[in-house]
RNA sequence: GCGCCCAUCGUCUAGAGGCCUAGGACGUCGCCCUUUCACGGCGAAAACACGGGUUCGAUUCCCGUUGGGCGCGCCA
């Protein structure tokens, strides 16, 4: 009876972007923590502009973060004979009223009202009229009946008491002239009929909070707990738009992050407990509260999320980061290319590769680029750096080198790393002078796991091969 | 324009009247470690928007100003 319920419900006409993944996950995660359901509603009364692609785009990434909802996805659309009626019953009750008011007379109401300094709202002209005055062939819509006088109080979890002059709430629109529901209406029956105890949304909506309140009340109905959390801002303090934050989830994954760290970067974006910045889920779920919810706006920072998701990749398991990595292949830049190559040789010597590869990796990207070696084909192509090492002295020291590992016969890092030191000792070189020279040589890049690693993941015949390519 | 919300280092934040010479994290800079890069370690620079109150005492409470955000659709 007093299980929580709480819901998720993004309209289907765009991707699941960052704000609406973190208020999903805030969602998701009072709903965990106090044992209850979270629930997932698309919001598609808007038929013009909700799309089966973009209803798949949020189920996919709701998916891929892993918050998981309990039960069907319910689609508001489907639920419109319902919203039907209980605009109905609201007219019977007399707690609302036809309106015949047309497209123009409305926009000049508000022109007047914008001209006169007033809050641009419906006048109120059929709140009081006889029916029988109704202009023939017109279509009414259905507007809520609201108090003119008086103030309208909302208590918020993280706003805390919010007041709002009833006269600057107008008689809104429960139902179209076409017969369908607006959100307003659909929002406050489907949360009602969904047994939702909980909202959590964006702040967007406080004032929305007012006049469902009035429906909610029309209505008799017991209206659940808010809780407004603040909006994310791009790095500028502006509204996230698409050049900074505001891509779809699916965007961050093709950047290479860990739906762990997205996660976890997300909950400490307007949320916070002392200084803590670690939360694995289970520790999140358990620490989750409306009271450590900010009121102020924070700005995005792939920086941090950058410097996060490192954290995550560095403690990760070799293995799991493994196969995170490869599930992620089709979404990441070089990834099917990588996919391509990958056989049980290559996924072999990538496992072996992965301390090394991902202390130096702060993304799957990044990742997928430090491999790039493993999959390189003999001649190696070298990067500038790398061919800048390859001085005429330098080649010289590894030629001599490539004889020396030529004769080895127990192939190992320990062994090659003997070989490599003895080698630079009889040269009178520093170690640096021939371990870089190296690992341009059998990488192309200046950049690579511990090079004596290296040797040993590549093997002895490509090893050789790779020096002898650069020798010439 | 009207209504509502917000305001601590560049960013995320700690701070709930004296514990603050304002702490942590990311980023930046310097040093160390090192075969490179990265990781790691050590250290540095860096903030209470402004103005009034209240108080013995304000980053903390109140008011105003400024700045930012959101809302004001037969969109959601």
């Amino acid at each position: 009876m007093s299980q929580v319920v709480t819901r998720f419900a993004p309209s289907p006409t765009g991707f699941l972007h960052i704000g609406g993944a973190r208020t999903a996950l805030f969602n998701w995660l009072y709903a965990k923590r106090h044992g209850g359901r979270f629930l997932l509603r698309i919001e598609d009364t808007d038929r013009e502009r909700s799309t089966q692609g973009a209803i798949d785009a949020i189920l996919d990434g709701m998916r891929w973060l892993g918050l998981d909802w309990d039960g069907d996805v319910t689609y508001q659309f489907a639920r419109a004979p319902r919203h039907r009626e209980i605009a109905e019953e609201l007219l019977a009750k007399g707690k609302a009223y036809r309106c015949y008011a047309s497209a123009q007379e409305l926009e000049e109401m508000r022109e007047r009202a914008r001209a006169e300094g007033r809050p641009p709202r419906y006048d109120g002209r059929w709140r009081d009229r006889d029916p029988s005055e109704a202009p023939a062939g017109v279509a009414p819509v259905i507007r809520l009946k609201t108090p003119q006088d008086g103030e309208t109080v909302i208590e918020d979890a993280v706003q805390g008491r919010v007041v709002f002059p009833n006269k600057d709430i107008d008689d809104f629109v429960l139902l179209r002239s076409d017969g369908a529901p607006t959100y307003m209406l659909a929002v406050v029956v489907d949360d009602h009929d969904m047994g939702v105890t909980q909202i959590i949304r964006g702040d967007d909506h406080l004032t929305n909070a007012a006049r469902q309140k009035h429906i909610y009340e029309a209505l008799g109905w017991e209206a659940p707990k808010l809780a407004h959390i603040p909006l994310i801002h791009g790095p500028d303090g502006a509204k996230l738009s698409k050049r900074h934050g505001a891509l779809g989830v699916d965007a961050y994954r093709g950047m290479g992050y860990l739906p762990t760290a997205l996660r976890n970067y997300l909950l400490r974006l307007g949320w916070s407990q002392g200084d803590r910045e670690f939360f694995t889920t289970p520790e999140m779920i358990e620490a989750f509260d409306l009271e450590s919810i900010h009121r102020s706006p924070a700005r995005f920072d792939f920086v941090k999320l950058e410097n996060m998701n490192g954290h995550y990749l560095r403690s990760s398991e070799d293995s799991e980061l493994l196969e995170a990595l490869i599930a992620t292949l089709p979404y990441l830049e070089g990834g099917a290319a990588l996919a391509a190559k990958l056989d049980d040789k290559r996924k072999t010597q990538l496992a072996a590769a992965m301390p090394g590869l991902k202390a130096r990796a702060k993304t799957l990207n990044e990742l997928v680029d430090g491999s790039g070696f493993l999959f390189a084909e003999r001649p190696l192509t070298l990067d500038a750096k790398a061919a800048a090492l390859l001085s005429p002295a330098a080649k010289a020291h590894l030629a001599a080198l490539t004889e020396k590992l030529a004769a080895l016969e127990e192939w190992s890092a320990a062994a090659t790393e003997n070989i490599v030191r003895e080698t630079a000792a009889a040269q009178g070189v520093k170690l640096g002078d021939l371990a870089q020279p190296l690992r341009a040589a059998l990488t192309g890049r200046t950049t690579s796991p511990g090079i004596f690693d290296v040797l040993a993941i590549l093997g002895k015949e490509e090893s050789l091969g790779r020096l002898r390519d650069q020798a010439a």
